[in-house]
DNA sequence: GCCGTCCATCGTCTATCGCCGATGAACGAT
DNA sequence: ATCGTTCATCGGCGATAGACGATGGACGGC
């Protein structure tokens, strides 16, 4: 997919970018910021583990729709593919997300802490 | 904690029903999507308050893409605006942001109670 | 064999994003 | 009154997102 765009606050040189990465959190954001994205998500946890079929099941997309959510999911890592026979297991990767929370506090807590 | 999970929070209601609305989460996560908001955003924190013109000059980017950048993030609610005379003053809204923080981890934790 | 199911991918469409330059309003200073 | 500065908005452009139907591959069952 799209892999740096956007040198421009790199290249800025301006603030140079004590990385907590910007662009890493932002795609993690990204792939959160679609409203069908994160019912997926907790209907994933809340099934531990479903195909494809399942999610097309519970929501009213199409079936290459979900099937694109799914991908955008897996590609930001928040969720973990797992092939099983014909169907496609996924589950939630819980330690992926908490990492995600984690660094919101990061950027709250440097918010707030001014530096 | 009510943990019944498998509900479709995605009610009729439109109730602005901040931590569980999916719809509303997502926006917010779509404005902090992006590399130079988030840098924005660690700037205004910074600086505790700041004008358009200060960002444009930290970043490389022209003072229409900042502005609406800070757009993005007022109408987003993780930044407060206030004109003061000529200059607009963008103060991070430090509560709205703990608030995002907060909405990550408690979808953190509806994924960590599914099973 | 044949058929049905599940799924990823392709092609296509429209809507939106992200960027910019230009414009004009608002205000302070001369 | 006339600058100079700051800023929001408009219009345009290319790129991307998000949705869908259609296609075809991989399996399991008959």
């Amino acid at each position: 997919m799209t892999e740096s765009v956007l040198e421009t606050d790199r290249a800025a040189g301006a603030l140079p970018n004590r990385n907590s990465d910007s662009h890493a959190v932002a795609a993690q954001f990204a792939a959160l910021s679609h409203p069908a994205r994160i019912e997926i998500l907790k209907h994933l946890a809340a099934s531990n583990s479903c195909c494809c079929r399942e999610v097309v099941d519970r929501f009213d997309l199409a079936q290459s729709t979900v099937s694109q959510h799914l991908k955008i999911l897996v590609e930001a890592g928040l969720v973990r593919f797992e092939p099983d026979r014909q169907r496609s297991r996924y589950a939630v990767d819980r330690l992926a997300l908490a990492d995600v929370s984690a660094s919101l506090n990061a950027l709250v807590n440097s918010c707030c802490s001014g530096r």
